[in-house]
DNA sequence: GAGTTAAGGTACGACCAGTACCCTAATTCG
DNA sequence: CGAATTAGGGTACTGGTCGTACCTTAACTC
């Protein structure tokens, strides 16, 4: 059909884009090779010369989708603060990027090489720089001793929200309980480690 | 070949037996209805039968294999019965039985109905007792306020612990982590509840 | 312009979930 | 006690999907 036949990047491309549409459209069970490679206009060669098995495409296709930043708020309270990250997690876990990432946490079953791939491996998770970003601002302030300005203070909350979303099924969180992981628990321990 | 049929709870039996075998060999991925058949010498009529698909007999198979109550402990230090609760859930989900879990819930992929069947429908899950138990008693002790004594508290040590399994792979989780979740976090959290 | 590399086309083996039928042993009940 | 009903056994099949093999052909390299 092609007068011109695609090669490397543009052919890689075209792959990629219909795998995240895929993913988009049908979750990561709708991510077949068949499928992906009829709508990148290509065939099962292409893909697994480039990925060694379905797995690894859809990680990087969803890579490509999520390959958002996240800028650390800044309310001028803590508290604010911590509400803001944990709603903008909320809303991303239970939008279909989030549905697409549980969805790939299974598919992966917990394989380390598989797993690191998923996060960038240049660079640290920027949510964890988030709640440290959040955190010093607060210690400057005074609104927070210097001591808690620990990485696994500033995991705290959010192993609190992915333990919600392991319980109930899929659904989003309730507000109330995002403020109760901040006023029950966060400011607690944030107030507790003097 | 058989002399007699077996029937009802006989069969059923046989069958989560075959099942629970085949988890522990093989894991989920090795539990095929067809092996499942084979090997507790029937068909799949008998299993469909009984479970509407795959992943409801690995789920009532598991249940069979991890019936197992949770003593909680009591060394009389707060920070020793958090540490062994923590430890034993590490032994737990590092062993087969947690790879079986962990397959389980991938499987599931988040439905809630699926969700709760994992844990037994009547009583409470008895790891959020324990910790509760735990808490009870040192605030009996007055080792800590009485608003300590609060789910979420109970909950955070082994929502740490979760996270410390998602990032990393499968390997148990080095003992040193599981002080820090005490020291850093769970101690300090409720000395700053009062 | 010859040689190498990568794309395209296509077919196939293997595996497995879930379903369909039909036959027969065990249980139940008139 | 015998007929009717229920549930188990045997078996085959559809449909989907992964991953592979092989061959042809276009594009790029030197």
């Amino acid at each position: 059909m092609a007068a011109t036949r695609r090669r490397g990047a543009e052919l890689e491309d075209a792959i990629l884009t219909a795998a995240g549409e895929l993913l988009l459209e049908q979750g990561v069970a709708g991510l077949t090779m068949d499928e992906v490679a009829r709508r990148a206009g290509t065939n099962k060669n292409a893909l697994y010369r480039r990925w060694p098995h379905r797995t690894a495409l859809g990680i990087a296709a969803y890579r490509r989708l999520a390959a958002a930043e996240t800028r650390p708020p800044d309310t001028g309270s803590l508290r604010e603060d911590a509400l803001d990250l944990l709603r903008r997690a909320n809303r991303t876990w239970s939008s279909p990027y989030g549905e697409i990432l549980r969805g790939l946490l299974a598919a992966v079953g917990g394989a380390p090489e598989l797993l690191a791939e998923l996060r960038d491996p240049d660079r640290p998770d920027p949510l964890d720089e988030a709640w440290l970003a959040v955190l010093t601002r607060a210690t400057a302030r005074g609104e927070a001793p210097a001591a808690a300005l620990h990485p696994r203070v500033a995991a705290t909350p959010m192993a609190l929200l992915r333990t919600e979303y392991l319980l109930r099924g899929i659904p989003a969180v309730p507000d109330q309980v995002l403020v109760e992981i901040v006023d029950e628990v966060f400011l607690p321990l944030v107030r507790g480690r003097t």
